[in-house]
DNA sequence: GCGCTTATGTGATGTAAATCATAGTCGGCA
DNA sequence: TGCCGACTATGATTTACATCACATAAGCGC
């Protein structure tokens, strides 16, 4: 890849956005590239944190595997976003593995690198303080329905949130919303084979449309059965 | 309180420790103290954010509500920690609400002050990327452990996780720990009974105290049926 | 086209934990 | 001192969801 790409597709990221040329170019020279397979793992949990990244092309997922070895996906990552920050700037082990989900390429820049950089540029100190804020907030309120709502309105508000990350046209299976909503494939099969019923999403092999996101609004906030 | 008082109070935080004498004085200036009685709420959910907090004295939880009313703890903190920040730093509604436990004094900045603040001291910012990095890595942990571990299992991590933070002897009634691990009440005394007859806590009435942390840590491995 | 794998679909059965019920107990306070 | 509300305790019953089991169908390599 050429230091004009890089330079363009760090432009690009949440992060960077807000950084000129000459602040960019010093950057792209810390930045190494690192294409991955479907499927590849970037890190795994527990790993030490030796990168943190920024995604060019592809689609990579952050997973956590419980004891008994079932999986939970904490998040979709897509072009622009930053991944495996956590762990770098806490400087202790990875706490969740990543894996490419798409072919994909990404831009690893290592950590004390990053960490001087950051230290002189404080108004991207406070872009990631402002990423980091908005994913604790994602974190909280799917804490609080894991512990309080039904698989209903747990799917439904999956499907809302990616929604509004990701336009209403979902490229994911239903292990996949499964794994992110802390429920079995099968009942979110069962789910969402009712919601396309009801007319409210249309569903294909790894693919669902929301139609009504009116209605689906409504299942997520309460119990159907009032 | 007497400036000199508010002072040393930021001083022993964690997030202003770093900062010498007179950037102190600067954003003591912008300080305003704030007392609460047990119960009383600092602020509520989906409030619009004026301050960020740092407690002077006594505790403070922070909660969400589910559809159904019930209450799920997100964080209990004490003197010298922050909560509110992340309203704070997108400027959007507070994603949870904050109450007095014991009889408390915070220390409110606001919101504009503490940004206009932050945007010239990149070690203040680097910190609290620090602090939010751990709250996000914390919670991830809890959302994997809700997805996918059973409630002896998620009581006896949320046990450790208090322990590792405020010593051996926990000032929580069953209620607290069960709206914490996202359990119902009988559940949770129903495991901390079965705890204290195998000797791993002594327990009494809003207090429990870890004996055996080696048995617990088992506990919150892996299932005990192996 | 023909298998092979992965995704979807659906019923039957099991079970962990919630819910419901009822009682004992401690602590604060009038 | 005695009452009252919050906490702890424990059994009986229910239920939401997982698990198991098996079937159909769509994409993909050859």
């Amino acid at each position: 890849m050429l230091p004009t790409e890089k330079t363009h597709i760090l432009k690009k990221s949440l992060i960077f956005s807000s950084l000129n040329e000459e602040e960019l170019s010093g950057l792209v020279d810390l930045a190494v590239e690192r294409s991955f397979q479907p499927d590849e793992f970037i890190f795994w949990e527990d790993d030490e944190p030796d990168y943190f990244y920024v995604i060019a092309k592809g689609r990579i997922k952050v997973v956590k595997h419980s004891s008994s070895g079932k999986e939970f996906i904490i998040a979709f990552f897509g072009p622009g976003e930053m991944f495996g920050e956590v762990a770098v700037f806490e400087g202790k082990p990875y706490p969740a593995s990543a894996q490419a989900i798409s072919a994909s390429k990404v831009l690893g820049i290592k950590r004390q690198n990053f960490l001087d950089f950051l230290a002189t540029r404080p108004q991207v100190a406070l872009r990631i303080i402002n990423i980091l804020g908005g994913r604790l907030r994602d974190a909280q309120g799917r804490l609080k329905d894991l512990a309080g709502e039904r698989v209903e309105q747990r799917l439904a508000r999956i499907l809302l949130m990616l929604a509004s990350r990701m336009g209403n046209t979902l490229p994911f299976t239903r292990q996949e919303l499964a794994d992110m909503a802390g429920m079995t494939t099968e009942t979110a099969i069962r789910l969402t084979s009712q919601l396309r019923e009801r007319g409210i999403i249309r569903s294909f092999r790894g693919q669902l449309i929301i139609l009504d996101e009116v209605k689906l609004r409504a299942l997520a906030e309460g119990p159907p059965t009032v």
